[in-house]
DNA sequence: CGCCATCGTTGATATGGATCAAGGCGGATT
DNA sequence: AATCCGCCTTGATCCATATCAACGATGGCG
């Protein structure tokens, strides 16, 4: 029954259709939540006939800071990171990147931050020039972007209270918050007290996300095994038993990034 | 001669005209800094006509989280802070808003954190409603809205390295960089070697900005002293010798918020 | 002028998380 | 099935920064 719960949610990254691409945006899964959420019958027929899909390993670069990259574009499936490396080796992933989100930074051609594959996934790209042009002469399409930097802004904000402010294991907390509700998102359901949640990252990434080492992130999670707000199945599956529990164990709500 | 260089530097705060307003906005010194930048002289009309200003002391609330605030704008003068209070007390700066910076969440009424002036300052404000509704009818201030939210999520993420990953002295010497930077931008100007730096902040928010405590925040500036990588003139005012030396302390480039 | 409040500095001590070190586990390769 | 390697855990110790405490400087106000 557990093992149902387990199959459930995890991702079937292959099965719908050819490797190669979905036919028509009109069917695409992130349809009604990426940057093309507000498009119009026209628009997306415009839209479908330029993307063109990427599909990524675990550890893949997507794009590399300081790098000059030819597209911009939509996590399909599957999670990518945003990090800086400082060049004594320290590094700080500054955003997780699930299905929906936009990948890139339109209007200035050169990367600010490194973008890796953490699973396996599938991006829908678009060419730099031409998704730029478009959003300049689509009014809606650039207001469905300023919305969506407007709300990651936020989130970015609400990360920086957890950088400078939480305990790590209010940070490891916060962190299933964060992997729960996103992992919900997609399916517009929101996190329920017993779910499962599997864990997109290694303890690395999950260290370089919260201002941590592996081994303190490896503490914590034990820690709050023990204090019964979570069940370990394995390194990276969990269940919430209590919902609300997890929320106050990290120090309060979380807007949903 | 040091005091000379000093006065040319403080801001003068209520001298040119009428404590009340600027005619129009042709003449605002952030013109070419704020969302406006971009507008033609028909828009900035229509801006110029719905403006109003207020002006605050230093500590008086802007908007308080979780406000309904019927007005968006710019600061013109003066330095606020934006920031998240945590419910046992502890508060995180997540960031801080320059002449040209603008203030308020569009399209979401409710307030995401607390902004509060730092110094006395000047705020340029417009109805929420009727600039929300101009924005949606003129794409040319809504691509300058897009631009501003881009590069705050630049720096937003920028700042989160610090917060997750640099020393207590890296963060003093990043926050440095920071306020020398951004005092220099209204005037399209780069910081210089023996620059004198007025630091807007009480050592309290410097530490709630770099997520520290007043005590680190005064010992790693006696610190950066000792180093010669700042001499202090007093506890709010500052010599940078040697810019390069102050970036290196910083451990490595910012991205100018 | 002297009081008080706010802000900043400095010193002594405590501690959360980092660092150093060792070993376990599971999956891929052969 | 044995080996290896990446990933994770656990233990011992260290250290950067927090905490606790006292005091100094500055400026507003009676």
């Amino acid at each position: 029954m557990m093992k149902a719960t387990a199959a459930a949610h995890t991702p079937d990254l292959r099965s719908p259709r050819s490797p190669r691409s979905a036919a028509h945006c009109l069917d695409c899964a992130i349809r009604h939540h990426a940057v093309c959420a507000h498009c119009s019958g026209p628009e997306l027929d415009m839209l479908s006939g330029m993307k063109s899909y990427r599909t990524l390993k675990a550890g893949d670069p997507v794009v590399s800071m300081g790098e000059r990259t030819g597209f911009l574009g939509s996590v399909v499936e599957g999670v990518a990171s945003m990090s800086r490396l400082l060049a004594d080796g320290r590094r700080q992933v500054v955003g997780l990147l699930f299905p929906g989100d936009f990948v890139g930074r339109p209007f200035s051609p050169v990367a600010p931050f490194d973008v890796v594959a953490v699973t396996e996934m599938r991006l829908c790209t678009f060419d730099r020039r031409r998704f730029e042009a478009m959003v300049r002469e689509m009014p809606s399409l650039e207001h469905r972007m300023l919305e969506m930097a407007l709300n990651e802004l936020d989130s970015a904000r609400e990360w920086m209270v957890l950088l400078g402010r939480k305990s790590a294991q209010e940070k490891l907390a916060s962190f299933f918050v964060l992997a729960a509700e996103r992992g919900m998102r997609l399916e517009n359901r929101r996190p329920i007290d017993g779910m499962m949640l599997e864990l997109p990252l290694t303890r690395e990434d999950m260290a370089d996300f919260l201002g941590l080492t592996i081994e303190t992130v490896s503490r914590q999670i034990g820690a709050l095994k023990k204090a019964g707000v979570i069940e370990l199945i394995d390194a990276r599956h969990l269940l919430i038993p209590d919902w609300e529990a997890l929320v106050e164990a990290a120090g309060g709500e979380l807007e949903a990034a």
